[in-house]
DNA sequence: TCCAGTGATACCCCTGCGGTATCGATCGGC
DNA sequence: GCCGATCGATACCGCAGGGGTATCACTGGA
């Protein structure tokens, strides 16, 4: 199977729209139907379900949209590590959560700044669920994940620090004088929403927010609250207030990494990052 | 990057010779050049070094080699479990070693069978080291395997039992009347030489075998010793003792299956085993 | 019944992949 | 130092197949 038959039938499957894939595309509409059909007689399996109305996915056609978006991030990766490793950007790149684990990251980026042969870390920093992406397709090789938010799926871990969980709020506000609560305190606190994997947002009551940053920002305005793990506190102005939630789960910084890597400066960060 | 040029490039990489690898593809030579360097100018690096005397890998073409395995892999996957979405094969394929955990093993397929909705598993059967490529390249949808020995990079795992080690040996045998050892005991023992990922054997004193079942065939007939998990003393013949070795670290064994892994089957299988 | 919308088909063009023949460079043997 | 063997690169050719435009066939809704 080739690359670009996979793009096709993910773009289709995606859109479930043929005339929308083959713009997304940038071809036009009939040959995207006959690439679409000779893959299912080259798969020997029906992938989509067509009538004029609407395009659904058959049984095999939801795997093969599962699988193969993992194997286009695993050609992209390959494709964007080798050029990378070719010298173009920056050695190594790291991805972590706005505005989570500041503190750890900091260290984290200044021990193996001491690291002799330590080469040029890029970090970028990215919403909540973008992480393991970059991850995957190769635009970045080491990302802080948050256990259990995040995903580790298909990667290898090491454990770097373990914290409770506060609820941070606005100076004022009527829980804001306790000394601590538990989840059924906050039960009825309007959360913040954060977007799902496709970057909608769930209907609710909290406001829409993209990343911790924005949402250090919102409380400090009186307009949100929401539970987050203790270090969020570090470097918080005097308008906020955090309560530890004792009984919220809590929450395991982890370092990712892919497990076939094969760099040196992957294993030195990981190494480094450990022995903190 | 296509998947062509991809299949082309990790044969000339792995070859190391632009005929043998064009062979092997079933081209010419001149089409593979071609291909080549047309690869190497769309990433815009030198992938191989080229001499009239040898075909070295440069930087890149390391990483590229090692990236563009896994990314091969990943969509053969994907077209091996669409394919078997479809219909056509068994619906689960679950890949052992042959004869480690045969008990476990039987243990789970049983629970699995009694299982509302159970479908029809394939057991398959295998050397060392192979199991992960299998589960890899959608040979396989679950593995056992067992840790420290096998890699469990990229999958999800659930441990299911753990246990120790014993040396097993042929009855007779002066270290077979110890009621127990430890690892400097069997220092001197010729343990069995098992074959790398590369499918040749190191060199040394002891037999070279492909599975657990040849080698307590070999135990049995005398020409053999070997450290293997306890459970490995299940169902065996009176002419073989197991002597445990108290301090041989513990082996896990863990049930694998690919992260994106979306199958009903799959998750019913895991907790199943899981519960036992 | 007509029209809008959608995927499939017919037909054409041209890119680009694969093949054969041959070149150019390098190394070993005498 | 020359010759032959070996190996990758180049030149050139034929054609499969991917992409484009025009159009058809089918389905729902007004």
């Amino acid at each position: 199977m080739e690359t670009r038959e996979l793009r096709y039938f993910v773009a289709v499957a995606e859109e479930r729209h043929f005339g929308r894939a083959a713009e997304r595309l940038g071809i036009a509409q009939p040959p995207l139907s006959r690439a679409i059909q000779q893959l299912e007689r080259r798969v020997g399996a029906r992938l989509l379900e067509r009538t004029s109305r609407e395009v659904r996915l058959t049984g095999p056609g939801a795997v093969l949209l599962a699988e193969g978006r993992a194997a286009l991030d695993a050609v992209d990766a390959a494709e964007r590590r080798t050029r990378r490793a070719a010298g173009s950007g920056p050695d190594l790149v790291l991805v972590a959560k706005a505005g989570a684990s500041e503190e750890l990251l900091a260290k984290v980026l200044d021990a193996y700044a001491a690291e002799p042969g330590a080469v040029e870390v890029d970090v970028q920093l990215c919403g909540p669920g973008q992480q393991e992406r970059l991850l995957r397709d190769g635009r970045a090789d080491v990302a802080l994940l948050h256990r259990p938010f995040d995903s580790t799926a298909g990667f290898d871990t090491e454990d770097l620090a373990s914290e409770g969980q506060s609820l941070f709020l606005p100076a004022g506000h009527p829980l804001s004088t306790h000394a601590q609560l538990r989840l059924a305190d906050v039960a009825d606190v309007p959360l913040p929403r954060w977007p799902g994997p496709d970057g909608t947002y769930p209907n609710g009551a909290g406001p829409q927010v993209r990343d911790t940053a924005q949402l250090r920002q919102l409380v400090s305005l009186g307009r949100a609250a929401a539970v987050l793990p203790d270090s969020a506190r570090h470097g918080l102005a005097d308008d906020v207030v955090a309560v530890p939630v004792v009984d919220a789960p809590r929450v395991t910084t982890v370092i990712a990494w892919p497990p076939h890597s094969r760099s040196r400066a992957v294993a030195d960060l990981v190494r480094c990052a450990a022995r903190l």
